[in-house]
DNA sequence: GTGGTCTAGACCACG
DNA sequence: GTGGTCTAGACCACC
């Protein structure tokens, strides 16, 4: 698949959030390795590039690279840039501790939508339209 | 409802989280009411006891109830023990805003099942089991 | 003028605010005194009943007395009923620190009033309802 | 507009105030956004720095700012300064229960003005003076 | 550099 | 008894 960085700026962040920007960073890497708009070998943006797109701190785009580093989903090379782990593969299954957090990140979920006022019936709706496809 | 101090310990700290102990106090009182274990009016554990109960000093507990307090969820009064908000209520319908929080939180728990080798049938499974009843 | 307790309930609390309830109940009185709906020598409801018509503690009731009579608004005698101090006389020409005090006091209330979306038009026509008659 | 830090020292402790310290320096941040004296997205003294300033603690600044970021008027973010918030606009009409709080202001105004001496006339000249401009 | 979390502990204010 | 304010200081996380 083509390097992300053809078509600038797919990564965005969003100032108003809460959560940490390099953080937003990794998550929305995360999101195309996920779903195969990155694959393995593929380049990411280099870092001085994407941190002037965003207009953040080049450190800030380091540390989002070394947090996906320290999950084996990229690879940073001095000198050269960073890109998806070659040998990223997803488990053939997950491990058990990995499905307890997406269940409790499940009941997050649950939580922050019957607080604001979504129905169960809504949610499943919802769940059954971003889970898919 | 009994208030939430009848039978202590029922919330409870996880220290391997990255979550900020406030926080999961925080959520878990979320938890709470959102499932209606905790009703508007009802008590909540004072801080002092809380705090005790869970070996974490009595500011930790004031933070997290004075979020709770910003998000209208609890009454925090000088003087008597801080109770559900009693004219909390769910909003009869979700805010736009909201919705698209709820559907964002969905994208990250599909990101984080698919990257740690669940399948997208595993992870509705999950998501049917969790957000049913 | 009669006596407050003719009529029970004149004094009521607000469950919601954030001011404490003897403050609440002290403000009140100092209103009552303030319109000349209670004067000199009148007699405030006695603590116990008050108490129970607001459903507080006697100390509650006894904190806000106690604040009035250290503003020399009312007297509280051993035995017999608070009353309002005989000898109690609006001061002829305000002391500058009380006219200092006020107008700190409007300063808040054209802050609030701006950051809730109040012209000042509307702050001004709202005074001038308030503060005439 | 100029960031507040160019000119220290624009807010002040008043230690005979029987306000909470953390109170009147959120008070003085509201007031100083209410006249446009700070406009969105200007930044707020760190809050090392204004702790340093006023001879308090870090925790009490922090307090502060915590407190305007709960009303949204501020926006505190990890490792950048706080700032008004970019997206804070006066409602363009205050929302009814508002206003009536700032009827129910205005009616204390009145009261300690009248309890304190001052008639009438002479406060609606101290009102046309400070609400007005 | 920035703010965030947490602690221990003092002392105050409210009911 | 309850929560509120404030301190000093440690250590962490983000930019």
């Amino acid at each position: 698949m083509a390097d992300l960085d053809r078509e600038p700026a797919l990564i965005r962040l969003n100032e108003e959030s809460a959560a940490p920007k390099y953080m937003q960073i990794a998550e929305q890497v995360r999101e195309f390795v996920a779903t195969g708009k990155l694959r393995p070998g593929d380049q990411l943006p280099s870092v001085r590039q994407l941190a002037s797109d965003l207009g953040v701190n080049v450190n800030t785009v380091l540390a989002a690279y070394r947090a996906l580093e320290s999950e084996a989903i990229v690879l940073v090379r001095h000198g050269s840039r960073a890109i998806v782990h070659p040998r990223f593969k997803r488990p053939a299954r997950p491990a058990p501790e990995d499905v307890a957090q997406v269940r409790s990140l499940l009941w997050r979920v649950r939580t922050e939508a019957l607080l604001r006022g979504m129905t169960l019936e809504a949610l499943q709706g919802l769940a059954r339209e971003v889970l898919s496809e």
